[in-house]
DNA sequence: AGTGTTATGATAGACGGGTTCTTTTGTCTA
DNA sequence: TAGACAAAAGAACCCGTCTATCATAACACT
């Protein structure tokens, strides 16, 4: 099969040989006029560079890449692109890229299935990356069938650690002894939990911390919810505690928008925020959708972990090659959904 | 300078030559082997297939596309990946060129300063691309000092039309037609307008929509406000309306954000949503932040909007060559944030 | 006239995968 | 045992960019 039309005529890109011919040169002098090397002379130069200009000629990312052995290109595999953790580590990683002059290749995969390390790495092995970076917030990453790749940067986006690769992530852990730290500061003891879904790994360890905070102070934690994350579920939750538990006097929802929809809850159940109960939420996501965001949560500044991300992907960004398990502090912001408790 | 270690020592990716040295075959048989072709001995096979898998070789993306003339890629080039509409975008192209085996080479411009066409096309000239969206929502693209590349798709995200690219958006201006009649059904005559930011085209396009529906029916527009987008501007907007206009009887707001802040605001200025005032919005974007979501807005199908825009820059997924101007026609939603004005 | 500088061309090779053409090897049949 | 034929494997080359030599001019300065 005649793959391309192998000369002038059709539709094949215009390389180097072809200015060089339209412009009555060598090639090699149109590859000093394109990377601005000395030695050309100024006439010669125009010449080649309007020959450039007419025939539309740039220069092929292929070969470039070939020869060079790198594609200024970080690889990045997510399972869902809007998904808010996801969303604010690619901003984070873009903004990182745009300052190295590379390019992100993204590949999404499956939003329902799962998909483990094993498939991420051998999607992004045939394309075009210098590092590669995985977004393993769903599921426990497999570690066991995995290989990083030889000579690439691979960073996994996880809370489980690993010998040989560097993983980074939110404090998910942290984030709740923060909150629950802020809590006692308060006054408050009987705090229940709304919860994401519980295969969430980000859910387990938010749980945990919640959990552990209050065995540390020898509190019985009291039965967890599980909403999905989304406000109506923090509502359904935030309705069944406010009918069936008076005696808490906070809730901390794993995320803003939960917590969101549990204060309204609570607000139609005629309970005061943050009087009768306080509330806390972790993301600090809601400023764009709520006017007067009066939530205490936890900020995680994404920005910062996107930079980190890259820096360990990409080899030549200076971080690569240290295997490093990365948690990415929250910073406790106080609002006015929390108060001392009630007498 | 020693570009990369030019044989087997070193951390140079193992090529098939590497693999057939290893097996003691030569490079096309291992070709043969990794592509599965025929004609290959059961025996010979397998010793590739056991060298391949020890020296862990991979083939070469740049090698690949080089001899292919294909990167089995569509660049994405968008000011800011968090914006809403980008970023619902993003996740519509993600799916359809899941769907098609392709990877997406997302590049983010600057998220402060404008960008021009020309200065997007030419970074994507530089990347791995089978053809390249160009996201212009922020700005009236610069078709003037602009040339589509030759030999691949481009797409621009815009509202306005060109006679040699093809263009896509959310049909910004219809969707105010659309929420417009909905409130003249119910009866509503003065309506005012919570716009965003007025250097942005969507915002444009959504006000002049609000304008000529008006205009249609001989009514006089009143001062549109400008907001930012956000929940906080909305409700500034929604109570500077609720204490200086007290013959209105809806808002449009011009995205879902907006409208909530200025609900809040006009239920903390005493009035009641939809009885005084009703008030609608567009994007459907509330859904997981808010509880019990009331508000009436426009959806766009922008899953939609993203398998077309992959498809028209893609060649081989069909649409690619002719040029249109697509407007994804948006949705109306009718929750209760609308009702029959008071008499 | 001799020396150096600058501009350019010619040629080749490296990079890795894939195609085409050719050669070798092996098996079967007359 | 020669001839026919198929299977297996190798040799050569292409894709486009960049670099590394080397050669060859033209020109200027001493």
């Amino acid at each position: 099969m005649a793959r391309r039309p192998s000369n002038d005529t059709g539709t094949r890109p215009v390389s180097m040989a072809d200015v060089a011919r339209a412009a009555g040169v060598s090639q090699q002098t149109v590859s000093r006029v394109a990377n601005g090397l000395p030695n050309v002379n100024e006439q010669t130069r125009q010449r080649v560079q309007a020959a450039m200009q007419k025939l539309g000629f740039r220069p092929s990312y292929a070969g470039r890449s070939l020869r060079d052995g790198r594609y200024h290109s970080v690889g990045l595999c997510v399972n869902d692109v809007t998904k808010f953790g996801n969303l604010s580590m690619i901003d984070g990683i873009a903004s990182a890229a745009r300052e190295h002059h590379c390019a992100i290749t993204l590949v999404e995969m499956s939003k329902t299935e799962e998909f483990s390390l094993a498939e991420a790495t051998r999607r992004m092995a045939a394309l075009p990356v210098d590092g590669i970076i995985i977004g393993m917030s769903r599921m426990a990453p497999d570690f066991e069938t995995f290989d990083p790749l030889p000579g690439i940067g691979t960073v996994i986006v996880t809370m489980y650690a690993h010998p040989r690769v560097t993983t980074v992530d939110s404090d998910h852990y942290g984030c709740s002894l923060l909150l629950m730290d802020h809590l006692f500061e308060l006054g408050h003891e009987q705090i229940r939990y709304i919860g994401g879904p519980s295969f969430s790994v980000d859910e387990q360890f938010r749980r945990a911390g919640w959990q552990d905070a209050l065995e540390r102070k020898h509190i019985e934690p009291v039965e967890p919810l599980e909403g999905d994350w989304s406000a109506n579920s923090g509502y359904e939750a935030g309705r069944y505690l406010a009918e069936h538990d008076r005696t808490m006097t906070a809730i901390y929802a794993a995320n803003d928008q939960m917590a969101n929809g549990a204060i309204a809850a609570l607000r139609d159940s005629g309970l005061r925020v943050p009087e009768d109960v306080s509330v806390v939420g972790v993301d600090d996501s809601l400023d764009d959708f709520v006017a007067h965001n009066e939530l205490t949560t936890v900020r995680f500044d994404l920005h910062q972990r996107g930079r980190e991300v890259f820096e360990h992907a990409v080899p030549e960004a200076g971080t690569a090659g240290k295997t490093v398990a990365i948690r990415i502090p929250g910073q406790l912001i106080i609002r006015h959904s929390t108060a001392i408790p009630r007498a």
